[in-house]
DNA sequence: CTTGACTCGGTACCGTAGTACAAGGTGTAG
DNA sequence: CTACACCTTGTACTACGGTACCGAGTCAAG
């Protein structure tokens, strides 16, 4: 029985909670597990690919249900290359969006701590005014 | 009896739930308003200045948690306007850091977008394949 | 004086992604 | 055989920032 793994090693191995890969089991984003006599879950090498898919997948900024869909699209036979890069195209708008919004606060902030001369006493703290308008 | 406003008047002008301006209190980041002889709560410009400063706080990435001291910074008068600007940099760094992550997710996105060739069958998705590395 | 909009306090619920704990069963090393 | 680590299910709790609903009281217009 090579890799057969218990839930612990499979967590271990992939970096997570024993819980947290019951909680994606609760979300079907593992499927039931094969269990030993005893009740125990058991894992083979397909589980840990989908583990390190579900991490890859949320480090790329997607959802666990963006990553559900991900999956579906995956066992799908109807299911194209091109929906999966229509998927990735629209997290990337998101994603370029949500980066030029930090960048914009990171401006704000930036003339804020520029227009504080540090050492007065905060009721003339420009910052703190800046923040009522 | 200039600007006494109800809870939905100023909720209304401040572009927040009425529920919202309840919550803020239940929070401490407003006091305890002012009661009508009805129980109604009553609220005046300085009440006003603080639900601004909340929300502009809010725009530039504060969680309340952290506008709380802010407001705190603001009423303590041992407080100096270098406290301020030392959590404005703090955050600024953070700031920075997340729109970083975020460029370089977008990145690894179009990276992804790049190299798939729609239409073929999701089993040689290129944008999957690698979410399983 | 009724109707409708508003307010009160309290409680419960939402989504997101887990984390904690309890009471019991299992597996293994000494 | 015992101790201890690990596993089981189920439930409850965390943080975050609200949102929804309830029954009852209040206010203002017609």
């Amino acid at each position: 029985m090579l890799s057969q793994l218990t839930i612990g090693q499979l967590a271990k191995s992939s970096g997570v909670h024993v819980q947290t890969v019951r909680y994606y089991e609760r979300l079907h984003l593992l499927g039931p597990a094969a269990r030993a006599s005893s009740g125990y879950r058991l894992y083979g090498p397909e589980e840990e690919r989908r583990l390190r898919f579900i991490k890859n997948a949320q480090a790329l900024g997607f959802t666990l249900r963006e990553i559900d869909e991900l999956l579906n699209l995956r066992v799908s036979s109807q299911a194209r290359c091109g929906d999966v890069q229509r998927k990735a195209i629209e997290k990337l708008q998101c994603v370029k969006a949500k980066a030029r919004d930090l960048r914009a606060l990171a401006r704000a902030l930036e003339r804020l701590i520029q227009t504080c001369r540090s050492g007065q006493p905060t009721d003339h703290c420009p910052i703190l005014k800046s923040l009522e308008k």
